[in-house]
DNA sequence: TCAAAAGTGTTCCGAATACACCCATGC
DNA sequence: GCATGGGTGTATTCGGAACACTTTTGA
């Protein structure tokens, strides 16, 4: 259904189609983890504006895409992977955030493992690779500001959603996840507390496997319950981490 | 500066302004508090399409504006006030949410104390009503979808952020704010332990001014403190009510 | 035997819970 | 006096914090 134009006149009579002049971006902050670092996926661009800059994983939106779709798009060009752990987090709308006209872009972040992929490079990026959170390249047009904004969500919503497991392998042990929350909140957990918090929220599954080729008593390995988490939010559970 | 167009192609080589076509709105849902119950600004639609439907306030957005600008001069419009608390909390983006063209929109929520202000017609709408959030009309284009969402986002973020306050007069008393703390989340608090737990929370200020006109023991008033809150979030500190 | 990490148990403290109870005001 | 909500005190319970300790593996 198409209506006629003539009903969409603004407050002020302006002809309806003013106001159909918009450019929409996705840009995607892609959080990996590895070896105790939380880290994210840059692009270095290959084309103007801001060529050879670090830069978010991002494109211009087409007409016939959702923006969950733009996104998905992107980061299957980006890793080669399916079905990203993937959220919206904020609408970015300055006047002048972008150099060739009215571009308003929609920040994702997403989680990955990092072992399960190889970055691929691309029509739009001559390179990607991975930086450690904390020691950030310069970024192009106002990505630094996205970037910013979307650690900090990450921060806040791994608090309170059990989203951390989306960055370890399928099968981990305790101090595995530990080790994680300390590497994206910053701070130590005491690790009898750390364990008796988790396994309290009966969100893990052990499993009958351990650790191999350690050189150390090998770790019990768990899963996360994803249903079981869904089952105790509709009764009034709240995942909590300080 | 605006650059070259031959700079933007994109990977499928489509000339850079055909992606120039999108039709950008705000959508602001406009919480209020009255009699123990939380309420919501609706308008009703004057001109096609959903005619004489109720809608949430909104507006195409131009392309001087950023979509803060805009969402402030909806709520100006509506209300007659400025500086309105207000977050931006999800874009819609379905291709088909529009029926007149590829209209994405950005929500808002935004809380106002109900008493100080009358809402006013304006040319977009020929009425506009609170409505009791549990008792909700039917609503135009996809607005159910983005109210309940901002419902959801409000019950959620009541309890990580002391911006309940914001539907409540300046002063106020413990008692006022279980209440509407009880009316937003939807369950029932100990008086003596809500009290005592706000109090140890250290963002109230009790004021010399007590109720009158009441046929009771008029009870003590207090304000609510922003800067502490700032202070005291910069020292690690998380606003949190179960 | 030693290093390293896994894993358990216990004590202590503070916050949340569930109450009972008294206070001040208008009618 | 009495109804109404304001406001305080306390005993109990529960969960978190701190920390000591034992266990299991590889080298």
């Amino acid at each position: 259904m198409r209506l006629d134009e003539k009903f969409y006149l603004s407050e002020n009579n302006v002809p309806f189609k003013e106001f159909f002049n918009f450019g929409m971006s996705v840009d995607c902050i892609l959080f990996g983890y590895k070896n105790g670092e939380v880290r994210v996926l840059l692009i270095e661009r290959g084309a103007d504006p801001f060529k050879h800059f670090w830069a978010l994983p991002g494109d211009l939106v087409t007409a016939d895409l959702t923006l969950e779709d733009a996104a998905s798009n992107v980061l299957y060009r980006l890793t080669g992977l399916e079905n990203i752990f993937m959220e919206q987090f904020h609408a970015f709308s300055e006047v002048q955030r972008h150099p060739v006209g009215r571009v308003i872009t929609i920040g994702y972040y997403a989680l990955v493992r990092s072992e399960n992929h190889k970055p691929v490079a691309s029509a739009w990026a001559t390179e990607s690779k991975w930086f450690n959170i904390n020691k950030l390249p310069e970024l192009a047009f106002d990505h630094k500001e996205i970037l910013d904004l979307a650690i900090g969500t990450l921060k806040r919503k791994v608090r309170n959603e059990p989203i951390g497991f989306e960055l370890l392998p399928p099968k981990f042990t305790l101090l595995e996840l530990q080790k994680l929350y300390e590497a994206l909140l910053g701070y130590k957990f005491d690790k009898p507390n750390f364990r008796k918090k988790l396994l309290s929220m009966n969100l893990l599954v052990p499993l009958d496997e351990v650790q191999s080729n350690v050189s150390h008593r090998p770790a019990k390995l768990f899963k996360f319950d994803p249903d079981r988490y869904k089952t105790l939010k509709e009764e009034g559970f709240h995942f909590d981490l300080q």
